[in-house]
DNA sequence: ATCCGAGTGGGGAAAAGTGGGGAATAGTGG
DNA sequence: CCACTATTCCCCACTTTTCCCCACTCGGAT
């Protein structure tokens, strides 16, 4: 519902300028929702690191990747380096056309591609998972299941 | 269906000029479609890399790639570097008059030569790979059953 | 209580993708 | 050289998607 009183004092609210002197690394499980328009805010958290763009694509298993741009880079050119120049084709045609640049909006989200949540089968309600180099975002139901997965076979805490 | 209102404001809609700072690589698929005339649209998201224009050429496999001048000049000297003078000529002879110079038109679309198209049986319905340096055009039926077959070979992603 | 940052929703303008008319250009045959 | 045809290219129009901006809510900190 849209208020009626007299005009607010209308700043644009924009993104508290963090430093990008941040964490380094992406901890955290964090529920965040898809709105209708395929957006998904960023945690607060991550964004520092994210400022300058990403990169988002396939993840193992059902969900999908988010790497910072130099994390993309890096781990993309790890992965090409040392195959045939066979394989290599076939694989690149794999990886590049599945990944997707990312930027932020003013609000700190960022756009998910149709096709990649498709692929990720994801619904409105995702669960953000930071996994040290990159983050992840899974449907909610299907990490739910996993993380109960992977507590009944796993063993204790390590810590 | 034409309109009938008072006239529109007749502004020539150009491409919006945008600095070439933009991403070093070409990513994602994009499902486009190629019009009467030959014409396709260049995802938005390459376009900045390709305002100088670029070549188009016969893939490898039923495909086209499309580089960027200064890409398709790097990789075409790539190519013939270390062939004897006989080996060269053949091959010189063989990917150049394949290959042709592209611009964009007003609208960011490129015309795609008569005889490449029928190289990578392409019909309306196109899709078009990002695959880091250049990207590909390939029919859309052609794509999709590529892509089923390398994942049915080809593991997990390694995101 | 108040403030502020975080997450969410939505209106509206701009851009992207597509189609087609018509002038300019290039070929073709007399 | 001229007439005729085919092709290319520039421009305009329409639809859909994206993106920028503002607004609202909630919860924790002050």
């Amino acid at each position: 519902m849209l208020r009626e009183g007299p005009p607010l004092q209308l700043v644009s609210r924009r993104l508290k300028k963090v430093p990008a002197t941040g964490s380094v690394m992406f901890l955290g499980e964090h529920e965040h929702t898809i709105d209708a328009k395929g957006r998904m805010a960023v945690p607060a958290k991550f964004r520092a690191q994210m400022d300058r763009g990403g990169a988002i694509s396939k993840g193992m298993g059902v969900c999908l990747s988010v790497y910072t741009m130099q994390g993309w880079e890096e781990k993309s050119a790890e992965l090409v380096s040392g195959k045939s120049s066979d394989e290599l084709r076939d694989f690149e045609r794999r990886i590049y056309p599945s990944a997707s640049e990312i930027e932020l909006d003013g609000q700190g989200r960022m756009i998910i591609p149709a096709k990649l949540r498709a692929y990720a089968e994801l619904g409105t309600e995702v669960t953000v998972a930071g996994v040290r180099d990159h983050f992840e975002i899974w449907d909610r139901a299907t990490w739910q299941s996993y993380q109960e997965k992977l507590e009944a076979e796993g063993g204790t805490n390590p810590f």
